[in-house]
DNA sequence: TGTACATCAGTGAACGCGCGTTCACTGATGTAC
DNA sequence: TGTACATCAGTGAACGCGCGTTCACTGATGTAC
């Protein structure tokens, strides 16, 4: 049996997920360096000094937020690529986990595309390292496959990388296009892996 | 023999000018949709009002530097690669064009990377038309190359796009290097460059 | 060339407003006995 | 179980400040004759 959150604990949490949920939707129409403290307790329904319980600032729920949005990717991420081979059924399963989490999670996905290069240093961090940490572990799933031998280490993450940025790419395309241009834009983004996925089986042909 | 502008445009385009380059300095360290208006007057050195005379909000200046940190790129991208066919030079050739232009326009660079998903709805559409020009063009120049026999439109509009997003990849990870890790970035861009060309020439064996 | 008038880039005072942060507080929850 | 005290999430008033925008203005530049 899990250990229950006494009363206050709870109470705070609540107030706590309302602020991020606040600032997220805030945040589908401005960016972070220009959303105000008193604008998501207002949202919020609480006094602007109650903010400071939670977060020091701005840039510090701008953190939090960062970990929402990405952290629940990883296994997700990680079983998909272990679960399939370098093949068209990997690129179908990529593109369409891609799709899946910008519906379900269209404001974390603008959220994040927004920040990578916005003007809260301490949140564009917290991305660059998480979008490493990502690649990283593409890189090691890659190490694993039949189509990496010969391949040195540098090379892989280079590899790893570009999957992770076209992923990143194809989730704000994904967000930006007409909802009846999201099936051109998917197929595009398959065309894409499958073209990486050529060069891939044919990298060590010219050594 | 060229016509001289009156004293009085001369001056004004001057202060135009002078707004401009204050703002693209002050987005070094924010994000468009918080810099203030006199904020940037006042790094100019004139009235708050003056602004007006210019511009009609940020959001109108925004638009302005779009301009003046693409216009100049198109000539230069296209001449490129109508002078290199799809091989090791015209990689070495884009890869040296964006270190070189990262170099001298930093702020412009940094401004384009930081603005493309920023919280401007006006900035994001001028960006986002640029880039898609830029991709028009280069599949134009693609179309026209050997390699290129039996593609259809489709997917050397894809092609094309994955060169346009993978040089403003590349030159905002050079912004974000330290300076003794920018050859290392560009080596990792040729790589990627080389892989996209490998799949490039492979890209009908399946057919 | 000189004069009289028009234009208009930049000024400076004034406005109402929302901001982030401080502080002492309240009252429900938690804890010790 | 009941009581007395401690904790601490959320309050609400107050502050000084910089913001965007308005307005009538000034004085150098431009133009017509």
């Amino acid at each position: 049996m899990s250990h229950t959150l006494g009363i206050r604990q709870a109470q705070k949490q609540k107030t706590r997920q309302a602020l991020l949920d606040a600032a997220l939707q805030l945040l589908e129409e401005q960016s972070l360096s220009s959303l105000g403290l008193r604008e998501v307790t207002r949202a919020v329904g609480v006094a602007p000094t109650a903010f400071y319980r939670h977060f020091r600032d701005m840039a510090d729920l701008g953190v939090a937020l960062v970990e929402e949005a990405l952290s629940s990717l990883h296994t997700t991420l990680v079983a998909l690529l272990a679960a399939t081979g370098d093949g068209e059924e990997r690129i179908a399963a990529t593109v369409e986990l891609i799709v899946a989490y910008v519906r379900t999670h269209p404001a974390h996905v603008r959220f994040i595309a927004r920040e990578q290069h916005g003007g809260v240093q301490a949140v564009r961090s917290a991305i660059g390292d998480q979008l490493a940490l990502f690649a990283q572990e593409v890189a090691d799933q890659f190490a694993q496959e039949s189509e990496s031998a010969g391949w040195d280490e540098d090379d892989l993450l280079m590899l790893a990388r570009m999957y992770v940025d076209h992923m990143v790419m194809t989730a704000s395309a994904l967000l930006e296009a007409a909802p009846d241009a999201e099936e051109r834009v998917a197929a595009g983004a398959r065309r894409q892996l499958r073209l990486v996925s050529l060069g891939r089986r044919h990298w060590l042909d010219e050594r």
